[in-house]
DNA sequence: CGTCCGCTTGACTCAGATCAAACTTGGTGG
DNA sequence: CCACCAAGTTTGATCTGAGTCAAGCGGACG
C-alpha cells in the first residue's frame, strides 16, 4: 500500500501505535511531559475544566498534528486532553523529537507555520469574546466560519460564550426577518 | 562594542535600520506582505480596528521578535500595526528571510517556541473572556499577571473585557472585605 | 493655571442569564 | 411496533450584573 507520509510523521514512524478509546483521557493538567505525541487518526479535544463541571474546549487536534505542540516547551500540561473518538497515535521521547527537528527545517518551519495559524484564530476568537452584544458575536462568528451545516447550535453558543436559549432567541428573530 | 546578539538577529544583520515614530502605522490591515520585519528596539501594537473608532488590541511586540510572525504565511496583513514607542526595525524580503531561516534550524526552533507560548497566552485570554462574571475575570486576570504596579486600571478593564466602571466598583468593593 | 487622565460613585436601563415547560426527532431495547 | 429516553430546539417569565451616562475629585505636566 502506498501511503503519503507527511514529513512530520518520518519522525514518529519507528514509535509504537497506541490507541485511545473515545472519552478516555490521553494527558491530564500538571501531568509532567515526556513525550512528543503525534495524532494518526481520530480526534482529540484539549480541555481546561473551569471550577465545577464547568469545561471550556481550548482547541481540537486533527490527525496528522502534534498534540498540544504548546507543550513541547513546557514542563507540564496546562490542560486535559480527551479523545473524541477512538483515536491511534505515537509517543516520542520529548529531547529525541528535538534533537531530530533540528536535521529537519522543512518540518520546523512547517509548525511554526501551523503554530502562527493558531495564533491567528485564537486572536480572532479573542476579537468575537470582546464584543458585548449577542448579534455581533454571532455575526463574526459566521462570517469566519460559515454557515453550520452539521454542527448543533449549542456547540455555537458554547462557541461564542453565551447561553443556548439566547442564541435561539436570536435565531428566531432573524428568521421573522431576512 | 561587544553585543549580545540573538540568533534572530543575526538573519537581520544587514539589513538598513528604519525608525518610526509613536503612533505612526507600520503596516495596515489587506497591505500585502513583502518583508519580514525585526524589532530592533521601542514597541509596536498589533491592532484591529472594530466598528466605529472601537479598538482591540492583539499584542504588543518587544524588540528582539518578528513583528506580525503569524504573517509570514499569509498574503495580507490581518491587522494594523501602531508604534507605542519611538522604534527602530529592520525589513528583510520575505522570501529571503525564509530561505535563510531554512539554514538555522536552532532559530527556527525559537520562533517555534515563541509560537507555541504566544499560543497558550491567546488561549488564558480566550479562557477569561468567557467568563460571565467580573469578579471570576478579574480573579483570573491577577492570578495569572499578578498586581499591577505600573499598569493603570483601565488597561486591565480594556483586557478582561469589562467597563472602567465597572471594574473601579468590583475593587471599591474588594477593599471593603479582604 | 488650566487641562488631561486616572479614579470614584450614583442612578438608570437593558441585554442576556437563569429557570422552566413543551415539542420534535432519532435511537434503543423490550 | 411501541415505550422510552436523550439531545436539540422553541418560547415565556423573571432577575440581575454590568454597561452607559453623568458628575466630581486629585495629581501631573505643559
Amino acid at each position: 500500500m502506498i501511503r503519503i507520509m507527511s514529513k512530520l510523521a518520518v519522525l514518529f514512524a519507528h514509535a509504537p501505535l497506541t490507541r485511545v478509546r473515545t472519552g478516555q483521557a490521553v494527558f491530564h493538567r500538571d501531568d509532567p511531559i515526556r513525550d512528543a505525541i503525534f495524532l494518526e487518526s481520530g480526534s482529540i479535544a484539549l480541555v481546561r475544566t473551569l471550577s465545577e463541571g464547568e469545561t471550556l474546549t481550548l482547541h481540537v487536534a486533527r490527525p496528522g498534528t502534534l498534540l498540544a505542540e504548546a507543550s513541547l516547551f513546557a514542563a507540564r500540561y496546562h490542560c486535559d486532553a480527551i479523545a473524541r473518538t477512538d483515536t491511534a497515535l505515537r509517543r516520542v521521547a520529548r529531547s529525541a523529537f528535538l534533537d531530530g527537528l533540528s536535521g529537519t527545517p522543512a518540518t520546523l518551519l512547517d509548525l511554526f507555520a501551523g503554530a502562527a495559524k493558531e495564533v491567528q484564530a485564537q486572536r480572532a476568537r479573542v476579537e468575537i469574546l470582546r464584543m458585548k452584544r449577542l448579534p455581533d458575536r454571532l455575526d463574526a462568528w459566521l462570517a469566519l466560519n460559515g454557515a453550520p451545516d452539521d454542527q448543533p447550535w449549542t456547540e455555537v453558543a458554547e462557541a461564542i460564550g453565551v447561553s443556548p436559549a439566547a442564541l435561539y432567541r436570536e435565531l428566531a428573530k432573524r428568521r421573522k426577518a431576512g
